[in-house]
This record gives structure tokens, sequence and C-alpha cells, in this order.
DNA sequence: TTCATACTTCGATCGTAACCGAAGCATCGC
DNA sequence: GCGATGCTTCGGTTACGATCGAAGTATGAA
């Protein structure tokens, strides 16, 4: 048999449940010291500091060392993917954590997913987007449209900027708690950045959850109307 | 921390290389028995038996009593989605099986993947039903057109049929060879099926790989046209 | 220079899980 | 009934990897 890539590897690296709980806590998108990530996978400084090395080495993480400190952060975007798709899909089987705790709702209704907004308001700014015909869905990809163009430098987002980059403008990344997808790329990291450059939500300093302001809550929902 | 669902357990699951092979040989959509999976996991019967037990315990197994044979399967279609996005995901890290091999080609331009058609035809076929409008593609979701559901019953798939049954009619899963989208979900399967029983296409054996008859390829590439 | 902090490497321990041989059930064919 | 086949369970071995204490390296601060 041996037929096709080689999943053991990376299923055996998200295997452990330190090294688990550690990419979970880096899909919130900051870049996290070794001393914090062993912090999160309840294990010594020493300990993570193998299994950091070895998400490394694996593909998995990249590092950057500034100062004394090593801060570490996924390596890309699709590894964020992989990572909520594997939570959707283990909420599908009842593979809950036990505590739902009061942290839950907030999660779900906006959270952090590498750089870009997850949760119901990512699903529902994406469905909006592509509503009013500012984004294409063709297939599994998303396009943005000449309508959509206009309608982000409007509200501030400068996408000729965007598209010199050479990561994708506008990615779908599955939503574990939705099931549904949101917008990633370029283009959700843009309008995440410019939510909380607009002072309409922040990010909380030990979760994934962006708690939005009475005022940018309107403001949000008035941007990206759901008509049904 | 501790936030959303457990992926450690589904990855444990996942990263022993036993276990890893039998999943992969089982998403050729094939029910095997615990002895055939045995051989594709290189391992004694005994071992098989428990880590079927422990897939199965898992929910990404479902077996089915048969005689004294006991025959596996991925539980769902959703297993083999996950399956897929992981190979597409380690073939982009570049964690690859050794041995490309003389089937690689083969298993590329066409495999299955549970019950429908992926590789380079299966993405054709999506492409060309939404190209010509048979399909839609609204957000992560595919629907099919009034349009889409004339045609198919035109080519003998009794769309009525499949719309009674619990499970999506459309659905899109990502390829891991061609890393883009194809058509699963009831309406996949059946496609293939009437390949399959239009005699334009046959499975292999002890692989994934779906052999196209020169003639059947003529039609199929007929009927899904790419006009690009 | 000296001390403190952040992290890695080394060495040793320990637990778990993968593994197989042998025995135990279940089912089929005869 | 009997033996053969397919699979599971049991028991015991083995190996790997997760873990941490202690020591080593790098950077920054005093």
């Amino acid at each position: 048999m041996k037929e096709g890539p080689d999943i053991a590897q990376i299923g055996a690296l998200i295997g452990d449940p330190a090294r688990a709980n550690m990419l979970a806590a880096l899909t919130g998108g900051r870049a996290l010291t070794a001393t914090e990530l062993a912090g999160v996978g309840g294990i010594t400084v020493q300990t993570a500091s193998t299994h950091l090395a070895k998400l490394e080495a694996g593909g998995l993480l990249a590092q950057r060392k500034q100062g004394r400190h090593r801060y570490f952060t996924l390596a890309d975007e699709a590894v964020a993917r992989l990572i909520e798709s594997m939570m959707g899909f283990a909420a599908g089987r009842g593979h809950l954590r036990h505590q739902p705790g009061p942290k839950e709702p907030a999660l779900r209704k906006a959270r952090i997913c590498y750089d870009h907004l997850a949760g119901d308001y990512g699903v529902r700014m994406l469905d909006s987007l592509i509503a009013s015909g500012s984004i294409d869905a063709v297939g599994d990809g998303l396009s943005l449209t000449e309508k959509g163009e206009n309608d982000l430098e409007c509200i501030g987002i400068d996408v000729g900027d965007l598209r010199s980059s050479r990561r994708p403008l506008c990615r779908s990344c599955l939503d574990w708690s939705e099931r549904r997808a949101h917008l990633a790329g370029s283009l959700g990291k843009a309008l995440l950045s410019s939510f909380l450059d607009k002072g309409w939500a922040r990010r909380t300093p030990e979760s994934r959850s962006v708690l939005f302001t009475p005022e940018g809550d309107r403001q949000f929902l008035k941007l990206f109307p759901i008509d049904a």
C-alpha cells in the first residue's frame, strides 16, 4: 500500500496533549514564548522546549528570536486551517473538552483564527460579503469582485496593497464552532486589523476570543447585514 | 487554556503508522476485513484488532459483521474529508512517502475518495459543473441548480431519489493531489457509480486509483469540458 | 564583570502503548 | 457433529517518548 503522503507524522505531532494545547493556543494568532507555551501545555520549560523543537522540525511552527526571548508562531495559515478543521471534526464527534465554561460563548461569537476573524461573526461577515456581491465563491475558492474592491476601499482597506503580497487575498477557512466557512487570507487579516484599529473590538490577553464594544457591535452588524 | 475541542485524541489515533495506513487504505472506499487491514498496516491480526477497536471507539471507523468476516469502513464522509485534507497538508510540507512509484500518476489522475471521484478528473468534473451552471457555489457550500438537475436526469441520475437520503446532495472535498475541491456528497457518489456502471472506468482491486477505458475517457472529457 | 533571565541539552526515570504468541469465541463448510 | 477460518482477548515483553532535575549556553541588566 503506502499510497500518498504521510499523515502519521503530523498526526503524531498533534496527537500529544501538550503539543495540541500549544498549537491550539497559537491558533490565537499571537506569538508566544517557550515559557508561555509551557504554561498552556501544563509542562516544564525543558519539556516544552523539546516539544517545540519537534513541531518546528515537522514544519508546523516557526520561531523568531528577539533578544533572549524566542517567539513561536504557527508556520503559516495552512497550519491554522488544519487545526481548525480538526477542531471542527473533533467537535462533531463529541470529543469535547470537559468544561464548556463561561468563556465558551464569547469564543463562539468572535475569536481569532491565526490572524483573521472566526466564530459567528467571522462566518456572518463572509456570508454578507458574498450576498452583497463583494466576493464571488467559485468552487472551493473565493475571489474579490470589482464591487467588493470598491466597497472595501471605502472603509479604508487598501486592496492593491494586499494584492502585492504573495499570500492569497481570499481564502475560505472552515470554522469549528459554526461548521461553515469564514474569510481567511490577507483580506481576512486586513479586515480584522481594521476592526481593531477602529476600536470596534479588542483582543483578550489570555484567550482567542475577540470582544466587541457595544458601538463596534452596532457598526459591524450594520456593515455586514444578513437579509435572511 | 483548554479552549475548544480535543484534537489530541484524534491526532493520536491518526498518529500511529499502522493506523494511518489502514485509514488511508479505507479512504479507497472499499470495506476491508480486519485481516486485509492487518496486511496494509504491516502488522499481525491481533495487533490490527486492537487498533481497529480503538479507531472505532474514537468514531473514525464503522464495522459491519457479515458471516465470519468483519468489514470495516470509514465512519462517514467527514472522516474521509479529514484524511484527505491531512494528506494535502502533509504533501505541502514535503512529508511524502518514499516511493512515488509507477502507480502515482494513475492515482493523481483519478482515484476514489470514500465513494466519489477524486484527483484531476474529480476536480475537473466539479469545475465543469460549476462553469456550466449546473452547480452553484455559495460560500463553502455547493447546491444543484434546476439546470443541473435536468442535465443530470438526462445522463440517468435520479436526483429526486438522492434528495430523499439524509446525506447532503453536494459537498466539496479538498483534493490532496490537486489542492482544489472536488465533488463529494450523494451526488458525487451517484456520478462515480454511473461511470462505473456505464463501463467507462473500473476500480483497481488493490489501490485507490480508477482506470478509465479509452472510450470512457473520451466520453468523460466530452461530458465535462473545460473551456479555458 | 557579575548576576538574572530565557531557553536548550543532557541524563535518567517512568509509563504507556505497540506488539506478538497462545488461547478463546464465533461462524462457515462439510 | 468436526475441522477450518476469521477475529478477539489475554499475558507478557519491549521500545519509545514524555517527563523532569541538573547543568550548559545565550542575552540582557546592573
